[in-house]
DNA sequence: AGAATAGTGTCTATCAGACACTATGCA
DNA sequence: TGCATAGTGTCTGATAGACACTATTCT
């Protein structure tokens, strides 16, 4: 910083700023996996006001410190802490990334908020594993597919529209199918979520050969031992994200 | 609303929420044209502290009403009006996307500040006519390609970033490049585009087989004339939007 | 032996890159 | 007439969709 004319310019500016309302700021999370072959949304039932009792995706308000010395959290830091909070799960293990932002004046009756949207993918075998948070009543692997289901709070159901485009084109350029695999496994799972992802069906000899460039491409090598599955085992497959650029998650 | 225990337990939640502190909330423009076949980016000079007279993209805060009553404007309405303080232009005849959010604690010396980026992209022949707004000493087209420029405000070099990254890869998959030519254009006009955006060289014929099976989609329409470059002159054609799919701009 | 899934190979259409070639208007 | 750009055509390699086929394991 500094002084004299400059500071007083710089006060003032600051001031103003500072002095018109502000909103609050919230992440929502749209957190996806896939069981039996069928693509789940993460839900949590309200324990309070507004939609009390109603489905929603899990979200909380970004923490912002008061004043120059505590700034409060990074954005993809809440993100990732909402996710912990309201999975029981280490973020670590989970694919994120920032979605869109949504910041319609009354889309929150309360007040003003404003929503950074993020999507996150959660590995089928963690998946049961997740546990309700404090703020939720319940918590819920609800199918995306369930359209004649209960709606959802707030405008969830246009931020999970929006996570579930995303996902679909990201799934053809970007290698996010592995965070929805087990650590190994076979063509025919990898299959089942890109048909889970997209809701189509995919030819299996086709799939095969695509599978096969991403392994001489060396994003995926054979995993030791083979998979039983009540007929002919398969072979077993692992990512090697050391092939691949830009698998960090968020890209900011 | 509702009355009674439930209308207690909304009043908690809402003063809790709103006693919190909140960020100032704002939108950053990364606005984008092409002349001379070179991709031009629009900064200001900044008039006040912080950054005083550094180069900066254009951006404002976001309106947010005080109470209930007056809720402030949309985010996607803040950047449209933005775009227009800081060009002049009619914000109707540009396209504008919303990119990314920026939110480290410390973007901004001054105060915490979240900030939606947009992305918007300006025919030449609207791009000369760009007036200073109030809060700028200057405005100015500068080069993308220009690396060894002055560096720009804040974590606006990461937000250019991240718009290229945005605008090159779109480019593939969704009809943007018409937003960068006249009403009508030629063949290599477009190509010209094309090059400026990717910063590559693409090949005259095979961009023109291109060309015609967006001719043949239905994307691309003859118009009348023809346009006189020193040689032998060449047919102009005419983007033919009801074609197409999705191009409303902001999609959310 | 039969069912079911794993795994292979082929034909065809589409599209991109490389590149040779013709057509036309202006200096 | 020559040059520069407009515009056309061809060859090749990579990939996707459709689909027929073989291989292996469990019951």
């Amino acid at each position: 910083m500094s002084g004299g004319a400059r500071g007083e310019t710089e006060y003032l500016e600051a001031y103003r700023a500072s002095d018109w309302p502000r909103p609050s700021v919230a992440v929502d999370l749209v957190v996806f996996t896939v069981l039996d072959t069928d693509l789940k949304v993460l839900v949590i039932r309200r324990k309070v006001h507004p939609f009390k009792d109603a489905w929603a995706l899990p979200g909380g308000f970004v923490r912002v410190g008061d004043g120059a010395a505590d700034r409060g959290e990074d954005i993809f830091a809440a993100a990732q802490r909402e996710l912990a909070e309201e999975t029981g799960l280490d973020p670590a293990t989970m694919y994120l990334e920032q979605l869109y932002t949504f910041g319609a004046p009354h889309r929150d009756p309360r007040m003003r908020v404003i929503s950074v949207a993020h999507y996150a993918l959660v590995r089928p075998t963690l998946a049961p594993l997740v546990t309700a948070g404090t703020d939720a009543a319940a918590v819920r692997w609800r199918s995306v597919a369930a359209e004649a289901d209960e709606p959802l709070a707030f405008d969830h159901a246009e931020i999970l529209a929006h996570a579930l485009d995303r996902v679909r084109g990201k799934l053809d350029y970007a290698p996010i199918a592995f965070e929805l695999v087990p650590e190994t496994f076979t063509v025919a799972e990898l299959r089942s979520v890109y048909e889970a992802i997209k809701g189509t069906t995919y030819d299996a000899g086709n799939f095969r050969r695509r599978f096969k460039r991403m392994q001489t491409d060396g994003v995926i090598v054979q995993a030791p031992g083979k998979r039983t599955t009540g007929t002919k085992p398969a072979r077993v497959y692992r990512f090697a994200p050391e092939a691949v650029a830009g698998v960090s998650g968020d890209d900011a």
